[in-house]
DNA sequence: CCTACCGATCGGTAGG
DNA sequence: CCTACCGATCGGTAGG
């Protein structure tokens, strides 16, 4: 039985398989450990073929992260559609990017260090992208500011806000005995000083990661 | 002029040098894109030199992840030494960890997801570490929950603590207009649920990263 | 998108 | 701690 040829038309996405493939095994060994061999064996590829499409691996990465954090972007802008209470808004916002981050079936590149390994021009791209990604969380924390429910909007307080998100890549486990949404919860509930909600009392010494 | 070379037992610290040159390296480039050559050149010694002190880059990794927790951990203790109120303690700890992590010589390997590119057994180790140096700050965490100051001390809160802090390492620049007091400033404040100090309102759309 | 391949680099070792 | 070196791997390319 030959293979089929002529099936060109009908799969013309092997570049986004491509994409989603290097973006998580980025995500998984870091852009360094990650061979092109590797990515091109995710998709069936032989090992020169991904240079059809993507003149590098630096192409890869950059393309990744900024069409991930454009399509989180989408995402986040679908979510909050509508709700004009900030303080809900803030929750979806949270939920919605841990969801992202945590659970995306293979996007969810938008984050780690791995933007060191790229040059000026490359880095602009994704800060681009990232300061896009940002504008409606600046914004609703601007107006949760004004109504005083937070103290300050200040540049770092969305910086930390993320820092205490995007480091639950690091030690969060979807199968342990936190769920995302008491994940979000507790996040929101640390930026708001509210009480947390269906969490219980805690032992020191536990054996994860920084 | 011929090199000294009656100097062995004046100099028996090449192992210490050569552990500050890797994780500095290991921090700015990552563990992969470094190279033991790279590790050489900075203590000035030749390519095959390395191996002398250290069995592989690997060892080399957790050994400065693990001897990095435990000095970070003694700096910790010597920093909050007879401090009794626990607010004022964590504002400490905070602080402390920052210069640890962002003004350090050397020291600051103590955070990254480097980790993965080393077996469980290294895992365990830094996990080991890592577990120690936890203990004062969950205490100060549990004390502070018991007093009402936060609303809860359970686990997530610490780990969200720790994501604020070290996150900051892919953002704070420390030519940029945030000093380290006011961003442990931030940090506190953020967690306490305070008054911000020192932080003037900000525009959204910044360049920076997640 | 495959085959075949290259130049460069890298972690590590032998043998002083 | 150096010299000399090796085997393996890797990003990338030519030429269909």
């Amino acid at each position: 039985m030959p293979r089929r040829k002529a099936e060109t038309g009908l799969e013309p996405n092997r570049r986004a398989e491509l994409l989603r493939a290097a973006a998580r095994l980025f995500v998984d060994k870091g852009f360094d450990a990650t061979t092109t061999r590797d990515i091109a064996d995710a998709v069936g590829m032989r090992s020169g073929s991904p240079f059809y499409h993507f003149r590098s691996k630096h192409e890869l990465l950059k393309t990744a992260m900024v069409e991930g954090l454009d399509a989180g972007y989408a995402r986040l802008l679908a979510a909050i559609d509508g709700i004009t209470d900030a303080e809900q808004r803030l929750r979806v916002l949270v939920r919605t990017h841990l969801g992202t981050l945590l659970e995306g079936e293979c996007h969810s590149p938008m984050l780690l260090g791995e933007t060191r390994a790229l040059d000026a021009a490359a880095r602009v791209e994704i800060a681009a992208a990232f300061d896009r990604y940002q504008v409606p969380w600046q914004a609703t924390l601007d107006e949760l500011a004004q109504a005083g429910t937070i103290a300050s909007a200040a540049s770092p307080v969305r910086l930390l806000l993320f820092g205490m998100l995007n480091w639950s890549k690091h030690w969060y486990r979807s199968d342990g005995k936190l769920s995302l949404d008491e994940l979000a919860d507790s996040a929101v509930a640390l930026l708001l000083g509210g009480m947390m909600t269906s969490t219980r009392p805690s032992r020191h010494v536990p054996a994860t990661e920084p």
